[in-house]
DNA sequence: GCCAAAGCGGAACAGTGTTCCGTATCGTCA
DNA sequence: TGACGATACGGAACACTGTTCCGCTTTGGC
C-alpha cells in the first residue's frame, strides 16, 4: 500500500500541508498506522488503536483528521483516483460500452471487498460521513456516467438507470462480502450489469 | 401493527411463555415500545429508549430479550411470517415463475425498506446479529429457492444464482433506501432480477 | 537565543451496550 | 388466608468508544 505523499502536493482543495515537520511526520504515521489498521480491524477499527499505533495522542489525530471519513480518504484516496482514471482507457480498449461498463465495475467492486467494511460504511448514515460519501461519488459517478452514457447512446442498455444509482447499488451489493465466502458480490453485480441491457 | 400474541403459543422452539403474568405483560411492554422506537428511530434505538418507553427496567428488557435480534425477530416475526407465506400463493397465481419471482421480491423489498435500518443491521456482521441473520433465512430462503427453482425448470432463468445468493443480493440493495428518496431500490432490484433471465 | 505560533498529548466527558445482584412480586400449597 | 420459594424486577455499575478541551511542548523565523 502505498501512500507517500497524501499529506503532500496533491491535495484537492483542502488544507495546504504544515510548515512543521513534526506535524506532516505525524500525519504520514497516522496514514501509515489507519492503513494496517484497517486491514486487520476494518475500517470501523477504534480511533485509539490507530492513534497508538502511529504513536500520537488522540488530539493530534482528530486535528489532522477531523472525522473518521477524512482518515479513510486519506489512506484510499490513490486507489480510487487509479479507478476512475482506469474508466476512460476501458472505454477506449473494449470491445462495446458495455463490456467496458462491466470491467469498470469489476475494478470498483474488487477494490471495495478487499477493503473490510468499507462498503458499508460508505452506505452509512451517520453523520460525518457524508465527506467519504461524497469523495467516493465525486470521483467515480462521472466516470460511471460516461461508460452508462455510452453504452445508452450504443442501444445496448436500457436509459433509466442513472450512474448515481448504480453505484449506490453495486456499492451495496458489496457490504459484507469480505466476510462471507459464501456471498459472490462479484457474481451478484454482473447479473445487475446484466439486467441493464435492453428487453427486447 | 399486531404482535398480539408474540409471548404466547406460537413461539417456535424458544422458551414457553412464562406462568408469571407481569412477565408476560412486560414482555408485551416491550415489543410494544420496541415498535414504536423502532419506527421512530430506527432499529438500532438506544436500548434504554424502548425500555424506559416500555416502563421497565434494562434488566427486565435484557431477561426476555438478550440480544437486539431477538427484540426484532419479536417484533417482525409476524411480517416475515407473511411473507414466506405469501411466496406459494403467488407462484399459484402469476402467469410465470419468474413474474411469481419478481412480485415475491418487491413484497419483501417493500418490507425492508418501510423499517428504517432494518436491511442494514440484517447484513451486520457483529456479534449476536446472527440470530435475527438466521431467522429471516431460515424463513425466507427456502421460499425463494422455490420460486427460483420453478423459474429454473421453465427455462426461464440462468441456474448459477442460489436463493441464499439472491436473497443476499435483494436485502444489501434495500440498505439505505428508506432514508434517501434519491436511491431507488425497487427499480434496482428490478434489473437485478431481469439480468436473471437467460442470456439468449 | 528568544518568542509567538503551531502542534501535541491525554484526561475528561458523553453516549451506548451489558452485567449483576439486592429487592419486590407472584403463584402455590398448606 | 398466610407463608414461602421461585421468579422476575430495577437500575447502579462497568466497559468500551467517540469527541472535546486545554495546559504544556516543540518548532521555525527573527
Amino acid at each position: 500500500m502505498d501512500q507517500s505523499d497524501q499529506a503532500g502536493g496533491t491535495d484537492s482543495g483542502s488544507a495546504a500541508p504544515s510548515r512543521r515537520k513534526d506535524a506532516r511526520r505525524n500525519k504520514e504515521s497516522l496514514l501509515e498506522a489507519a492503513a494496517a489498521v484497517f486491514v486487520t480491524s476494518g475500517v470501523d477499527a477504534p480511533v485509539r488503536d490507530i492513534a497508538t499505533r502511529a504513536g500520537v495522542g488522540l488530539g493530534t489525530l482528530y486535528r489532522h483528521f477531523p472525522t473518521r471519513a477524512d482518515l479513510i480518504i486519506g489512506v484510499y484516496r490513490h486507489q480510487v483516483d487509479a479507478c476512475a482514471e482506469a474508466g476512460p482507457a476501458l472505454l477506449a480498449a473494449a470491445p462495446t460500452p458495455h463490456a467496458a461498463l462491466r470491467q469498470w465495475i469489476d475494478l470498483f467492486v474488487d477494490f471495495l471487498v478487499t477493503k473490510h467494511g468499507l462498503a458499508a460504511v460508505l452506505r452509512s448514515d451517520q453523520a460525518g460521513f457524508t465527506a467519504l460519501h461524497d469523495y467516493f461519488l465525486d470521483r467515480l459517478v462521472p466516470v460511471c456516467a460516461e461508460l452508462l452514457d455510452a453504452a445508452v447512446t450504443a442501444g445496448e442498455i436500457r436509459a433509466d438507470i442513472d450512474a448515481l444509482t448504480l453505484m449506490r447499488g453495486v456499492g451495496n451489493l458489496c457490504i459484507g462480502a469480505e466476510s462471507d465466502p459464501d456471498y459472490d458480490a462479484r457474481r451478484l453485480t454482473h447479473v445487475l450489469v446484466d439486467g441493464l441491457h435492453r428487453p427486447h
